[in-house]
DNA sequence: GTCTATATCGCGATAGAC
DNA sequence: GTCTATCGCGATATAGAC
């Protein structure tokens, strides 16, 4: 995901190119070999071949590095409802946009976000910077259904079930290796439906 | 400015009583008066006539001092939700047990509750060890149902959804002076269960 | 209780891109 | 020239080690 191009051809330049990216990649590798707490700002910024300052101007603090890759997924979402066909149940539009995300956003992904999701569950300052992204997805997602004319209290409602129903499935799915995501994602709104039934035993 | 009237009467002690507390009070009035990000954990401590060491020794970091009020909350709904009878649904079963909670557990703290809310706004470190919070909450409630013999998924996705709706309730309950807990909260399980109904336009 | 690592950030200077 | 990314220095506070 190129996110800075540089259109860099002959002249000499002062930096190397991509510092955030190089950040990002130094950074991952360090979390994994001696893990996330034992590893220091400066150390990421000189296997970057950079200063800690420099390391700061990109990210506001040391977990950040880990969470710019899906940055674009809330806008993703948000353009996703506002394509969504007209009549839907609250549910049913949150289905419709978690439905086509997963089809067509997380293939490539599987490895990379079990190496970050491995790193994530050592440190609670990561998994609280999770639960924070987590939570501005359903922000997100919430004001789509509120501008949809939802009720305010459905809206909110709803948007929750379907960050549960995404980190969920995101979860099952990176744990496993056979489902696709998509289909994880249909088992648990499908769950979701049944919540207010009587259960089956389990076994 | 004898912030601390001491009553110094018959029993001897090294140490004035109740450091946490005074630490806990201590913490809100500055943050109240300076802000949480320009008070520092020495003058928090000065204040409680303490030292910065003892202040680490009863908050694992300066966002904690503002954390221990509700710390049996999980205990209390994992308690709540064993006394519950058979035959429920999982909804109904997490309904039982936020009703309950939410009549007999809130009434005296709605100022208390309204002032710390008013200091977690203002700081996304405070915002996140609250969704933290949360998030155990839901890991509580989940192993409550799962030990009901609810399947996994189930399980979770109602947890989140209890969750959802307590910390929407709680919300929604601060901001304003009429309704009661209890009552937000049967409103809250009432829209949960016509999230999949077609919606009666707002306006 | 003392000491210290290091995360974090403000400021001024510099080196290219344009 | 302006703009932006980087650097280098220094200060402070958190948090943990001893």
């Amino acid at each position: 995901m190129a996110r800075h191009v540089i259109t860099y051809t002959r002249t000499m330049s002062r930096w190397e190119p991509d510092a955030r990216g190089r950040l990002e990649r130094a950074a991952v590798e360090l979390f994994l070999s001696r893990g996330f707490a034992d590893t220091t700002v400066p150390e990421i910024a000189e296997r970057a071949g950079l200063t800690t300052r420099t390391f700061f101007r990109h990210f506001a603090d040391k977990r950040e590095v880990l969470f710019g890759a899906e940055a674009e997924l809330p806008g993703v979402v948000s353009g996703v409802l506002a394509d969504a066909p007209p009549g839907l149940t609250p549910l049913e539009l949150v289905e419709f946009g978690l439905t086509r995300v997963a089809a067509s956003r997380f293939d490539g992904l599987r490895e990379f976000l079990r190496a970050r999701r491995s790193i994530i569950v050592t440190d609670v300052g990561l998994q609280e910077r999770e639960l924070r992204k987590n939570a501005g997805l359903g922000d997100v997602i919430r004001n789509s259904l509120a501008s949809r004319g939802f009720d305010s209290l459905a809206a909110s409602i709803a948007a929750r079930i379907a960050v549960a129903i995404f980190t969920l499935s995101l979860d099952r799915w990176l744990d496993g290796d056979d489902d696709s995501f998509a289909s994880l994602v249909a088992e648990a709104f499908a769950t979701t439906r049944s919540i207010d039934l009587p259960q089956q035993p389990t076994k």
